[in-house]
DNA sequence: TCATCATTTGGTTATTATGCCAAATGTGCA
DNA sequence: TGCACATTTGGCATAATAACCAAATGATGA
């Protein structure tokens, strides 16, 4: 394999690992309606504030989402909304798997 | 948040995280092709056999791909195509990385 | 300037993921 | 039956993640 696919492969799982994670994706699928401030996922989400802001790191820095500071707030919007059209796939994957499970349990 | 969303959540951050690994990654990209003997991942991937198999069971058990055993040999296929989809707007998440980072640079 | 609010950063610990080696399984053929 | 091939499984060491708490930063308004 050559080097550029190895890097381009490499970078399109750091984006994809991004969104791997409950409250991430929580957080995009959230964002779809429009930006939101910290606070209100502080409100939201079960975590501490630190944890919060993590995760919100993690997809920034990722490319994800975009970070706008307007006086004490810090608001987050998503950058690459094309992500929530993940979401129908992988409910046909949880279906796949839901089948395949099915499958077992009747041999 | 209910229990339903959050169980939802966690099943949906699972099969992304099948993804995201650049060997499984990799591995998804070339049964785009059709089937694919163990044995053919076995020659393109520097890395150990188990590594390999192991790479395959995290893709089969996230219902993303579906193997089965044809003499001595085992092929894969992918399940749900539409996982392929991912691609294009994981590169624009890239794009936008990229753009990202420039502006830090400039300033 | 100081206190307060919103968010981030640093540090620690527990959990999970990865990769290798060695050994086990299963299949076809001599 | 027994050997050789293809793949998987188990075990272990190491690396990466996630969560919390405490402390730091940065902005507003008294």
């Amino acid at each position: 394999m050559d080097k550029k696919r190895k890097a381009l492969l490499n970078a399109k799982a750091e984006v994809l690992k991004a969104l791997s994670h409950p409250t991430r994706l929580y957080m995009v699928e959230e964002l779809a309606g429009g930006e939101k401030c910290v606070c209100k996922f502080n409100e939201q989400i079960d975590a501490d504030f630190s944890t919060i802001s993590k995760h919100l790191s993690v997809l920034k820095q990722a490319g994800i989402v975009r970070d706008e500071k307007r006086g004490k707030r810090v608001f987050y919007t998503l950058e690459v909304p094309c992500v929530l059209g993940f979401m129908g796939c992988v409910e046909t994957v949880l279906k796949s798997r839901i089948e395949a499970q099915t499958k077992i349990m009747k041999q």
